[in-house]
DNA sequence: AGCACGCCGACT
DNA sequence: GTCGGCGTGCTC
């Protein structure tokens, strides 16, 4: 009776397929085993061994798998169960959740490669012109990856050319694959066997008196092993001893010393560790025990802390509780939180037990920290990482912490799974019956609401550490400002008053402005034109560093005009104000203070971050202008001005959650002032200083606000009290778009009546030349989740089947933020 | 996703 | 007349 693997490919494909394995290849096959499979006429995919069974499939005949890649099982059941899980909720193929879940260099690509066959008959045999190129390059070389074969013929389509020699047996295809992690391996030397007694050792250097620089990487060698007998690094000697590498390598020659290698890990901590005591101020304790207390009922914890309130000290001691258990933790944060500050502080108390996973890290340092969870779960690890760090293969998971647990960047937007690192933690916690806590010092509304329903236990914790003042919180109304005249560019006389104050007291200032560039909109005066870009529906945004009219979503970039483009008028005039523009404004203001600017453009490179923080740190910089970065995890204590340049811009955002985000960003950049004794001032500059949202931040009334919120979320059926799935449709052809977004709206309206919202333009209706339409289906919490996306994919099952329909992209989102 | 098969315009 | 464009359909 033959066997089959079900296999799950890192394709975007909602099926699973079945191939044929021999017994053997059965008995010592498991689920969660890579197998190189064929798939489709020429490629060799990786896939996943899902199940082993022994149904032949009915329709078709199953191909054999390549070959089996791993010796035990490198992905876990739970994670399978758990990659089921995200595909079924959010809507996508377990190829996407898989693609997302292993770090690339797991996923190994063929790639073909073709030998001469048979060089006698081939004088016998005709040869067209690509035919002959080919052959005549192999007689040369004795291979050709394909991709060589592509650029040698000029041709994007090789394939049949390569498979017609084949047929005449002139050629063979080969597969080759390819192992993409190396581990890092170093060079170190020693001394050889044979002198190493104190004999030897003397008539050594005695026949090397004629030769000095050897003999001195000798003495080196000795004073450098006598320090410690850790094996001694290539470079390191060659360093010490300032000889060449020639002379050393005369050495290794001569059999005096010997080199070898030895993989090193690329992920390693060397500094010192503390085993201090975590000391709890009375409140932190008392927030411990209830958290504690929910844990024991088996509920999620969300621990509501204000900022400084001393939230990372509870995590750590639960994490230490954890890892003395043997246990591994998991402490999820948002990327950007994810600070050199944040990690030194807990390697402080956790040492090498810490394992680092975020995008910034390269694929083979990935690999290394995925081989150390699976293979020595039983150490006791806390792993700490941004959101894609719920797939590592755990087996052992006691407690999983999500800060920030509010970030919206915990949802995955691009590509599939879309899935909330926040929610699916929580799952993958329930499958260890691990205690999962949330922390924020400004919850999500969804959250606070699970706890005010008794579904996860809430936890306050209102007093910031060591008796620390909230910082005080001042409104300025800059219209009536600017009426006044009082206001000089975009700073109100009581901000640049405040910025003088602090200064002089030689503390620093945080600006914050929640858009780069220099100014969003240029616009003529005459006929009112303001250049746009040609390849989205947005207008360009000014950027005076390089004098280029920029387009954030395409990155078009053209020359700044000094005509308007539509009429030649010179009456040009920018509208709005980005970072840049402030900057600008702050160094013709300050000339004699350090002013920097911190958002995406000048972020770029992997360590621009911690160098403006680190300088920032130092007081190397007096006043910071920064976006959304400014906000996450940062710990500056000379920090005694906060500035909220505009709050309009991000009251107004066309969002449903604008003002619940608006409030929980202004309190974040709130909290970064005045973090030690003194007490910290805020100002926020609005042209709506009685928008009730600015004013529940002045108060720093959390309740107030999610009251209002949660009012307004049940009126306007939102989460957390409708649950639901956007569908967006993408199509480089906009009436065809249009047709396709009517058709899916009505199929949906007639399951789902009125819960169908749609189908609607986004605010940027064309990005990169693609036009898209939205559709929303809101779900009422008594219907259920399940049946409705049964339904939802079958709507579009049927949706792809229409031809007209085919060149539409349509993107599900569950549960948008 | 990738890749092949299949039908219509710009070249020898 | 062909070469090559990308529209559609399948991959175990």
């Amino acid at each position: 009776m033959p066997y089959f693997v079900d296999v799950i490919l890192p394709l975007p494909l909602d099926k699973r397929f079945t191939y044929e394995v021999s017994e053997e290849e059965a008995t010592f096959l498991y689920p969660g085993m890579r197998v190189a499979v064929p798939f489709g006429k020429s490629k060799i995919y990786t896939g996943i061994a899902a199940n082993i069974h022994q149904r032949p499939p009915e329709v078709y005949e199953a191909k054999p798998i390549h070959q089996i890649l791993d010796k035990e099982a490198l992905i876990t059941n739970n994670q399978l169960k758990f990659w089921q899980w995200i595909s079924t909720y959010y809507m996508c193929a377990e190829g996407d959740v898989l693609r997302a879940a292993l770090p690339g260099a797991f996923l190994l690509e063929s790639e073909g490669v073709i030998q001469l066959k048979n060089k006698e008959h081939l004088s016998e045999t005709e040869l067209n012109d690509d035919e002959f190129l080919l052959v005549e390059a192999l007689q040369g070389q004795s291979s050709l990856k394909i991709q060589e074969v592509m650029k040698l013929l000029d041709k994007k389509t090789v394939l049949p050319i390569i498979n017609r020699l084949i047929e005449k047996e002139v050629l063979v295809l080969n597969q080759e694959i390819y192992e993409q992690y190396k581990p890092k391996k170093t060079r170190f030397v020693k001394l050889s066997e044979n002198y190493r007694d104190e004999a030897s050792m003397h008539e050594l250097l005695d026949s090397l008196s004629r030769a000095p620089s050897q003999r001195d990487i000798i003495l080196t060698y000795f004073s450098l092993t006598a320090k410690s007998n850790k094996p001694l690094k290539l470079k390191n000697l060659l360093k010490e001893s300032k000889a060449s590498p020639g002379t050393l390598k005369a050495l290794i020659d001569k059999g005096i010393l010997e080199e070898f290698y030895q993989e090193i890990d690329r992920v390693s901590f060397s500094g010192e560790t503390t085993s201090k005591e975590i000391v709890f101020s009375k409140f932190q304790q008392k927030a411990f025990s209830e958290i504690k207390e929910h844990f024991a009922g088996n509920k999620v914890g969300l621990l509501h802390g204000i900022t400084s309130s001393g939230k990372t000290e509870i995590y750590i001691q639960l994490i230490k509780e954890v890892l003395a258990a043997g246990k591994q933790a998991l402490y999820l944060l948002p990327e950007i939180a994810l600070t050199t500050q944040l990690i030194h502080r807990l390697q402080h108390y956790f040492g090498d037990k810490v394992l680092i996973y975020h995008s910034k890290y390269s694929v083979n340092e990935r690999v290394e920290v995925y081989r150390k969870i699976l293979y020595n779960p039983g150490s006791g690890q806390v792993i700490i990482g941004a959101r894609s760090s719920i797939f590592l293969p755990f087996t052992n998971l006691g407690l999983v912490v999500v800060d920030e647990e509010h970030e919206s960047s915990f949802k995955q937007y691009d590509p599939a799974p879309r899935y909330h690192a926040r929610d699916a933690a929580v799952v993958l916690g329930s499958y260890f019956k691990a205690n999962i806590l949330l922390g924020s010092a400004t919850p999500s509304l969804e959250s606070y609401s699970n706890a005010q329903h008794h579904k996860y236990g809430l936890v306050e914790l209102n007093r910031r550490f060591g008796d620390v003042l909230v910082p005080e919180i001042e409104i300025v109304d800059i219209k009536t400002k600017h009426k006044k005249k009082r206001m000089t560019g975009h700073f109100s006389d009581r901000l640049l008053e405040e910025i003088k104050r602090t200064l002089k007291e030689d503390e620093q200032v945080i600006l914050f402005q929640n858009r780069r560039g220099f100014s969003p909109i240029l616009e003529c005066n005459t006929c009112g034109h303001s250049p746009q870009c040609p390849n989205c529906d947005v207008s360009l945004t000014y950027h005076a560093n390089n004098n280029q009219l920029r387009c954030h979503y395409c990155g078009y970039h053209i020359a700044m005009q000094q005509k308007c483009m539509a009429c030649h008028s010179t009456d040009i005039s920018t509208k709005g104000f980005g970072t840049e523009q402030i900057e600008t404004e702050l160094k013709a203001l300050f000339p004699d203070h350090k002013i920097a600017r911190m958002d995406q453009d000048t972020t770029r490179g992997k360590y621009a971050f911690d160098k403006i923080i680190g300088a920032f740190e130092q007081q190397e910089i007096d006043i910071l202008v920064g976006t959304q970065m400014v906000t996450k995890g940062l710990d500056f204590r000379h920090v005694n001005l906060v500035g909220i340049m505009n709050a309009d811009n991000l009251l107004n955002f066309p969002d449903f959650r604008a003002h619940e985000r608006s409030f929980q960003l202004m309190l974040q950049v709130a909290g970064r002032a005045g973090r030690t004794k003194k007490r910290g001032k805020v100002l926020i500059q609005s042209y709506n200083p009685n928008h009730q949202i600015i004013q529940q931040v002045s108060t720093g009334d959390y309740a107030a606000m999610y009251k209002e919120q949660l009012e307004e979320r049940y009126n306007y059926k939102y989460p957390p009290y409708y649950r639901i799935i956007r569908f967006t449709l993408k199509s480089r052809d906009y009436s065809t778009n249009n047709t396709a977004a009517d058709w899916l709206a009505k199929s949906l309206t007639n399951v789902f009546g009125e819960y169908v919202l749609g189908p609607e333009y986004p605010p940027v209706a064309r990005i990169r030349n693609e036009y898209y339409k939205n559709i929303l289906l809101k779900i009422p919490q008594q219907q259920s989740l399940e049946k409705t996306k049964e339904v939802a994919n079958k709507i579009l099952l049927s949706f792809k089947s229409i031809g007209a329909f085919r060149s539409i992209r349509v993107v599900v989102n569950v549960d948008p933020v």
